[in-house]
DNA sequence: TGACATATTCTATTACAGTAAAATGGAGCG
DNA sequence: CGCTCCATTTTACTGTAATAGAATATGTCA
């Protein structure tokens, strides 16, 4: 599922903190990043018709149905497909070409290899 | 610099075959995704202003000014820093934890990260 | 119960990416 | 010399994400 700009700030809220009143989501967008209220809730809104968040009643208390797992593999699956022609192992191979990652990076990244298989 | 989907498009064409005139530009994305010809030129004029396109006159060659690897660091760049809060080894860790990569990308990424450094 | 405060939804407004029709201009030909 | 065709530019329309003001609903306390 794609979450737009705007929901992802609402999801990054949720996930931050886990279940959260919408309330409690407005007040933390206003201070974070100036959102009014309403705008808040419009997008909480929008999340739950396309099923990204789900709501339970007392204290309208939100709930993640998306994991943040899921929402940052739907968007590396998205930049793959469209900068690296579908292989990820192309997308490795240019962070690693870049030499964005710092040495203890790179130190990290090798025990992930290994470790892998 | 941000290059949006359209002018990806065109950009693709220019790595792809290297300069290329802005007729053939048209010719190719009209077959490839069906745009208009006036559609491709208006394409092509954003990416001259913005610098991504320079185009020499005899024949209206255009030539990519940004490479498809700065673009994708671009793009890259913009993943880690929306999904990943800007550490680059953990876009790595979800590739490898999502079991998106196949048995073959992964040696490929060992040798890969084995001749770093 | 009634009135006030606050939470939520409804309904614009704005901004901009994407697309292409209409306008322009120049090269070749009668 | 003027006409026509085609490459390019200008201008405009469309759809939709982002934002928020107005309207409505809900809860609370006297």
């Amino acid at each position: 599922m794609k979450l737009f700009d705007s929901e992802l700030k609402v999801m990054m809220v949720l996930w931050e903190r886990g279940d959260t009143s919408a309330k409690e989501i407005a007040e933390a967008l206003h201070s974070e990043v100036g959102w009014s209220k309403t705008t808040t809730y419009t997008v909480i809104k929008k999340c739950i018709d396309k099923g990204a968040v789900s709501r339970t009643d007392p204290g309208f208390v939100c709930h993640a149905e998306v994991s943040r797992e899921e929402a940052r593999e739907y968007e590396t699956e998205e930049l793959i497909s469209k900068m690296y022609g579908g292989s990820a192992d192309m997308l490795v191979a240019s962070l690693l070409g870049s030499k964005r990652l710092s040495s203890e990076e790179i130190d990290r990244l090798k025990k992930l290899v290994e470790d892998m298989k």
